[in-house]
DNA sequence: GAAGACATGTAAGAGGTTACATGATTGT
DNA sequence: ACAATCATGTAACCTCTTACATGTCTTC
């Protein structure tokens, strides 16, 4: 079983949604640390329902077209559980924009500084968008994001390594800048 | 052009390496934030080569194979100050375990404790070895490293993100584990 | 009338991993 | 004897992205 098969499961044990609205969950709240386009989950969730992790069906609807509407099985939540219980391997960061300040020696002081306030830029943006999402599951998940067997509880730490990585991330971009500044002179 | 040349470019950009010594930088060095096999490696250099950005010469050895020593052109090295200089969209995070904290909430409290602290293991021997780097770039780039046109201040500036990366990933995980313990009671 | 959301699928292509392939030397 | 290091390459396979494909309804 791939990881993407596990992202589509970890979606589904905490409620049914059919292929466009997890094709949509792929894109922000999960989309985060695992991201998928429709063409590879519609075919995946076809390949979990044929070994029984899910099921679906036909939800009619007014106005628009018919959907799908997939729910884990037992055996599917299962199999989650037991991956989840399993040790991984220490993920390989893949940052272009790492590669770039390893050649940022041949960059002129100028472009460097513009290239790294750019990236602050975007890790700004994307920690506002997790601190609207943190206010949302302490809203709404009040009484339980404490609870370790809560679905919020999980969603809230896996939440608060997206805040504290881009917080980590631009107080490093700006220490860039700084030497950049200082040192250009 | 894409990013896997401009890695290998930025290792040519600071001295000649064979296929073979790329190969194995890949895996250490830069490894840690873009890692690539031999098999990707060998045809990349060629086309690199063939672009002009590259030039190869054979190098004759005793008791070892023959070796092709890469050198980059003028041509490579504009290449890839261009490159750098141009603004790059912040990386999405592809990281299992995060995934794994998405589901931690199936898992019985022991379970997530042990995965979570075996996360953390990992990390802090990744730590480890980042600052083994460091005392070495301090020590041989050592007046060097703070001027932004050198490659050590280039280097320098690529470790501090993995060093600030890995403490901030061991207090999230550590974290993690606090409240299990403290909440499963 | 055009754009965009809803909804699901397939096909082609790029990028990356694993495996296949060869061969000498050095250390256990 | 066996594994590991040095050294370079190709082939098969998997994963993921981009593009092709279709059709209705609502909003501008």
């Amino acid at each position: 079983m791939k990881t993407l098969s596990y992202a589509l499961l970890s979606l589904l044990a905490r409620q049914d949604f059919s292929g466009y609205e997890i094709k949509q969950l792929m894109q922000a709240p999960i989309g985060f640390f695992w991201r998928a386009r429709h063409s590879q989950i519609y075919p995946e969730l076809a390949r979990l329902e044929e070994l029984g992790y899910v099921t679906h069906e036909v939800v009619e609807q007014q106005n628009v077209p018919d959907k799908k509407v997939y729910t884990l099985t037992a055996a599917g939540r299962e199999q989650l559980r037991q991956w989840v219980s399993e040790p991984s391997e220490a993920a390989v960061i893949r940052d272009e924009f790492l590669l770039k300040t390893f050649s940022l020696w041949l960059a002129d002081p100028a472009a460097a500084i513009a290239v790294v306030e750019d990236q602050a830029r975007q890790h700004v943006e994307q920690l506002r968008v997790y601190e609207g999402i943190k206010q949302h599951i302490e809203t709404e998940g009040a009484g339980e994001f404490m609870q370790p067997s809560s679905a919020y509880f999980a969603s809230y730490i896996t939440l608060m390594q997206g805040i504290s990585y881009e917080q980590q991330y631009i107080n490093w971009c700006r220490m860039i800048v700084e030497q950049l500044e200082a040192l250009a002179d």
